[in-house]
DNA sequence: CGGCGGCTTGATCGGTCTCAAGTACGGTGG
DNA sequence: CCACCGTACTTGAGACCGATCAAGCCGCCG
């Protein structure tokens, strides 16, 4: 725990809120940023465990997190990266189902959750939005299932696609995470992880200047791999 | 399509609705039964596709259905099977994002989407409800990613373990579904499934009198497979 | 310069898939 | 009642992919 951890400053975050919703959003992103707090997290920090009571709802501004499980033979599972933009931490039980860390420096908004349940009670288009957060979760979660069941191959194309995706880069990414965070999201060794990319490098589908900073050359290729 | 359909009966579904819901269920399980219509399906006949509009709600009332993807390499990913109680077919969005199929003659309950979300709107505990399930599914397929990531043996296990639970079997079970479902469910082969089976008979922790029929001789030799 | 963490590369092992028969069971028709 | 058939399941042999074990390399920071 060498992390810098400040305390939330209970007022409006600072930056975030000059980007106003834009309308047919259902407002939540609006509403839920205006009592959301932000707060900075250290590299490897933990921001809530696997266990505990779910008191806050969270979106990333900045920096990346992993979700992930300890499971009983010791293995770690990382269920999602979340990445600027990205809700986390929703629960409708009481208690996290899993733990989640910043895996660089990041900041996040932290909502508390009575507050967002208590505002759904009365607005039924808020309740809705809760509803489609976690729907989209359930969404990822089965995709991630059809990853499983594919090949290395498969899955470390997919995953660099995703994140290409979602970070809006069209050429290069630059990847937050480690190999080790890589393999255990998706379910291979580190070991694995490296030749796969290697791999990719060799066949001119990408470059790697340094390993974390991927370059698509040929983003078809990677999209359109077969076991 | 051999299968007998009788098109929704517009009245209360026969039989259920004297089962009164306990106070504390939310009343979902009571409003929406009076909702609901039952429907009967043949061994094999669709549900519903994916890619249809998700005009209704779904509810296993006898038999049991099977989720699932067809992948573009043609590969079938079951995402999950749904037996008597458990609620289907739930989507946010306005497609579904999978298809369904009855394993074998089943009845179920069907209720107009539109009604139930319309009556979420202005009562909160329904919203609540339907937020609950996509969660408890969203949990689900969290458990399924971290089976996926296990042995073979451990897979096995752990799907007849689940099945067991849910049909609040203690000793004896018998499976609806055919070894393809079970090894499509699991990421596996029909041959592992198969020698798997095998092994634990041999072992002495399942007896198979038939091969639909599990006879559980060490359940917790069962859940503590290790890999 | 030394050390350390993160990453890559190599050699070998083992689990699961693949391909290929063989068996059990239920239904159908003679 | 039995012969036949099709479907579901089991079993076997061999290939292959990814894990494991083990070095080595690179970049960064003290």
């Amino acid at each position: 725990m060498t992390a810098i951890n400040q305390a939330p400053t209970l007022r409006q975050p600072e930056g975030v809120p000059s980007k106003q919703t834009p309308a047919g959003m259902h407002g939540l992103t609006g509403t839920l940023e205006m009592i959301g707090a932000p707060m900075s997290y250290g590299r490897n920090e933990e921001i809530f465990g696997e266990g505990e009571p779910a008191e806050y709802l969270y979106k990333v501004v900045s920096g990346a997190v992993r979700v992930f499980k300890i499971l009983d033979d010791g293995r770690r599972q990382i269920s999602g990266f979340h990445l600027p933009g990205d809700f986390f931490g929703f629960e409708v039980a009481n208690d996290h189902s899993a733990s989640c860390e910043a895996i660089c420096n990041a900041t996040v908004l932290v909502m508390k959750r009575s507050t967002v349940t208590g505002l759904a009670k009365r607005d039924s288009s808020l309740a809705r939005k809760l509803w489609e957060i976690t729907a989209g979760e359930l969404a990822r979660a089965q995709e991630h299932i059809v990853l499983l069941i594919r090949s290395a191959e498969e899955r470390v194309g997919s995953f660099l696609t995703e994140i290409a995706a979602r970070t809006h880069a069209t050429q290069e990414i630059d990847l937050p995470m480690c190999r080790q965070d890589i393999a255990d999201h998706l379910g291979l060794t580190i070991e694995t992880v490296s030749r796969t990319m290697t791999q990719f490098e060799t066949a001119g589908i990408i470059a790697l200047p340094t390993s974390r900073h991927v370059v698509l050359r040929k983003r078809a290729a990677l999209a359109h791999l077969r076991d």
